[in-house]
DNA sequence: GTGCCAATTGTTAGCGCTCACAATTGAATC
DNA sequence: GATTCAATTGTGAGCGCTAACAATTGGCAC
């Protein structure tokens, strides 16, 4: 009865009136404190129902100087790895009350960086997910003073921020001793760029798998991550034919390699074998279904957010978690002529 | 001179008392209010520059009420082309000063919708954006009483909220169109599942236009969009050999299609003609390359946040803006044999 | 009943900002 | 020089919440 119609949205005195308590029990019931008696719990909790009450953030944040909100920072967010890392960070932070911000950079240069950083920061960011796999990033990160946690995704903090990534190396062994057991010999690396973190670690795996097996690590041809670029180096590649296995950075340009070699008369696997690296849903349909190494982005997600919450709550330590990569063998591959 | 270090972040009266002005004044000065005077302006900037000052969002937006933060609501945030909207959306919002707040779901229910959409109302968004294509996504918005602006991407606002979407009917007039010119009678389609929106305008478009010409529209056939789907129905494809020509709900499953005529020994473009949708960036390199119809995600999503700010500043006017696709000609078409 | 302590509840202040309004300034007009 | 008015600057209050502290309550021992 009276005027319930124009307020507008109710506040915790209002709860408080309707509950006939102080705004502060209010304010008690919403954050769990202990020392309420159950009684005035059931009661400040009906009054909230009826009054269809909500906190009001801004407040909220204002006083505890927290936002709940977690900031991410992406390049390339557009593509499925980082596409995946951030619903993985998103679901994980739900779960546990956060928001997630996002904050997209086209270039990954240090100027880029250090202005989607201070955009998130101002929005209040209680700390900050960095998924920007290039060399550069940390320096970049280094000269900004914060003082928010900050997690790396995909590229080692140097012991200043903590990380989470998938254990590239790994998965690049998994890849070339799969070759190796196949008996092949000349094995070939279809590398990213190599100034992106995980470019490089994939050819170092590569390489050091190679060398431990006794084999020539000469054969290396530096992509751009795009299926045209895998196209054009298989072109080049079907012209030379000088390895019978070929690990691919991703599995983009594996489709492109795929592409030229059909295009050249090369047949995969039988001429040539091809292993991949990601893993995306439309590997297994491509022509030949890939052979690829699988990273989880979704679980790596996850888990940076668990390193984020212990980073924010837990308090102390820093440290990088690794997810394992795990090879899915399919038709790209066979043992050599 | 003297305890310059300990204190925590510099305020708006540290600023005014820096620059010995009212803090009054140095609000104008952040808000670019006229009537200041370009002397004072000059003081309080430097102030503020000296001081490294940085304006507490969360202060502003509880006198305010606004917290220029926009929510995005997606599912399927992981796939290409929800994933390149949200990247054209934070883009957009950047530019004009705004935050981006994202919450994925995992299924489409209207629970999901709601507790997603409560969820981003608490963060105070100021308003929302629905990246939700499915059916029963309006009626779940519709029960809501929102006092924000909410724009629906991808799905027809009936009225109720505005929208931004690709004219997804056009999309596939464009690619029968093509197909029919080539000289193809019998024009199948395999669409996305039919409570998806879009799937269900492809397939409208797609029969329309075969009406239109006098072509029979009895040969559709359901995907869920996934490549697995489009292999399974390219199996099937392969062993009736009903059609010439093809029309694919999506890239995804036009590659499961292709690779299911690959093994069936079914010749794209000899045999059959196949045309899919998005254009994805790998679907150049699919064997043989894919004609396709091309959405522009991120100009889509730019464009939604237009409509947003138009609702949230300039006020008036629901309304709904169309993206316009375009047919990209590779090679998986040709004239029938 | 009185005193004491713990459990529960209430009171006050203030987070950092913007709004509405009040006060001041200075130039232009008579 | 007094008056008027616009331009510029300052003052006070309060957005809705939580932290710190103060006050109240009830149970128990004596």
């Amino acid at each position: 009865m009276g005027n319930t119609i124009d307020r507008r949205q109710p506040r915790l005195e209002d709860v408080a009136a309707r509950a006939k308590v102080s705004h502060q029990t209010v304010s008690r019931v919403i954050n769990n404190h202990p020392n309420v008696s159950s009684a005035t719990r059931e009661k400040v909790e009906a009054a909230i129902a009826e009054l269809g009450y909500r906190r009001n953030t801004a407040a909220r944040s204002l006083v505890t100087r927290r936002s709940q909100t977690i900031g991410v920072l992406a390049a390339e967010m557009g593509q499925y790895g980082p596409a995946n890392t951030l619903l993985g960070v998103q679901q994980a932070a739900r779960e546990a009350g956060y928001f997630v911000s996002i904050e997209a950079i086209k270039e990954a240069g240090a100027d880029a960086i250090s202005d989607a950083v201070r955009h998130l920061t101002d929005q209040g960011a209680d700390g900050i997910i960095v998924i920007v796999p290039h060399d550069g990033t940390v320096q970049a990160l280094e000269g900004l003073t914060l003082d928010v946690p900050v997690i790396l995704v995909g590229a080692a903090g140097g012991g200043l921020f903590s990380g989470a990534l998938v254990d590239q190396k790994l998965g690049a062994r998994l890849a070339v001793s799969h070759l190796i057991d196949l008996g092949h010999r000349r094995i070939g690396h279809v590398s990213g760029p190599q100034d992106w973190v995980d470019g490089r670690s994939r050819a170092e795996g590569w390489g050091e798998r190679l060398r431990e097996a006794g084999l020539a690590d000469d054969l290396l041809i530096e992509g751009d991550w795009s299926a045209g670029s895998g196209y054009r180096i298989g072109r080049q590649l079907a012209a030379e034919r000088t390895a019978t296995a070929l690990f691919v950075g991703n599995d983009q340009m594996a489709l492109g390699l795929l592409r030229a070699f059909s295009e050249a008369g090369v047949r995969v696997p039988d001429d040539v074998s091809v292993v991949g690296f990601d893993d995306q849903p439309e590997s297994g349909y491509f022509t030949p279904p890939l052979t690829t190494v699988r990273q989880d982005f979704e679980e790596l997600g996850r888990r940076c957010l668990g390193v984020m919450l212990n980073a924010l709550e837990g308090g102390a330590g820093a440290g990088t978690i690794m997810v394992e990569p795990e090879l899915v063998v399919r038709s790209s591959t066979s043992a050599p002529a």
